[in-house]
DNA sequence: GCGACAG
DNA sequence: ATCTTGTCGC
């Protein structure tokens, strides 16, 4: 069963806010070059959105710091959201990104002393049909140094067969035997997107790591990889863990 | 026209 | 994104 308006409604839009121009504009801003001192890192932030069922009007942003290495949570707030626009492939964070900016930067108005100097984005960087995605959004608007890491491959439909869903699947299966192998996502037009890369050994499928602003790839991986004692990276596993429970506690069971 | 598509 | 229990393995 598909949704015949959820497509008009896409559409419509896309027509009316310009989103497509805006990421272009946006897109300029990003800095992929490396601003990180992993030595140096002592807090380490995590985002993510969660959604209560049946409701598609609401929804909580979570904001999480950890120290680093040790991953002991250290703050996290929440910021209650009325969503405005459906979920579009590839404008996602027209959808989320606003919260979380609120929520960093309330946190660096109230306590700077644990602001997070680098954060994970549930959802994609640099790996995205323009080079922009929610962890570019978020980094480029809060001037803070992001990575994206989603669970899931997003299509990227002007690259060719190596970036094809099919052929990134069959890769995977093949070079990702163990925790920290990685397979290189890179497009025909020789534009590196990002990696998978496996986080643990015990989960088979990985996840997409790709440069959100102001760090490079090789850093992106590294830092993703020593975050994560399972698949997803402990910042985001407890902004996700965190939101989810928020929900619980805030809305009425549906 | 259909398919493919982070959260 | 969201629902859901136990269960298999280290």
């Amino acid at each position: 069963m598909s949704e015949p308006d959820a497509e008009w409604q896409r559409k419509n839009c896309l027509k009316c806010y310009n989103y497509f121009r805006e990421q272009e504009r946006l897109r300029s801003l990003v800095k992929l070059s490396n601003d990180i001192d992993i030595d140096q890192l002592k807090y380490i932030g995590g985002v993510d959105l969660s959604f209560p069922l049946n409701d598609n009007k609401h929804a909580v942003a979570c904001l999480v710091v950890l120290d680093y290495p040790s991953m002991k949570l250290v703050h996290s707030s929440f910021k209650q959201v009325v969503l405005t626009l459906p979920y579009i492939p590839g404008y996602l964070a027209f959808r989320e990104v606003e919260p979380l900016v609120a929520l960093l930067k309330d946190l660096k108005a109230a306590n700077p002393d644990i602001y997070p100097q680098a954060i994970l984005v549930d959802g994609n960087g640099v790996l995205h049909p323009r080079q922009f995605g929610l962890a570019c959004h978020l980094g480029v608007l809060s001037d803070t140094p992001c990575i994206g890491v989603a669970k899931n491959f997003l299509h990227i439909p002007q690259e060719g067969s190596s970036m094809e869903m099919a052929d990134v699947k069959s890769r995977c299966n093949i070079a990702l035997q163990r925790r920290g192998d990685t397979v290189e996502l890179v497009g025909s037009s020789g534009f590196t997107y990002g990696v998978a890369l496996r986080a643990s050994d015990s989960a088979k499928n990985p996840v997409f790591v790709s440069q959100g602003h102001r760090i490079d790839l090789p850093t992106a991986v590294h830092l993703v990889l020593s975050c994560s004692k399972y698949k997803n990276a402990e910042p985001i596993r407890m902004a996700d863990g965190l939101s989810r429970q928020y929900i619980r506690d805030h809305y009425p069971t549906s």
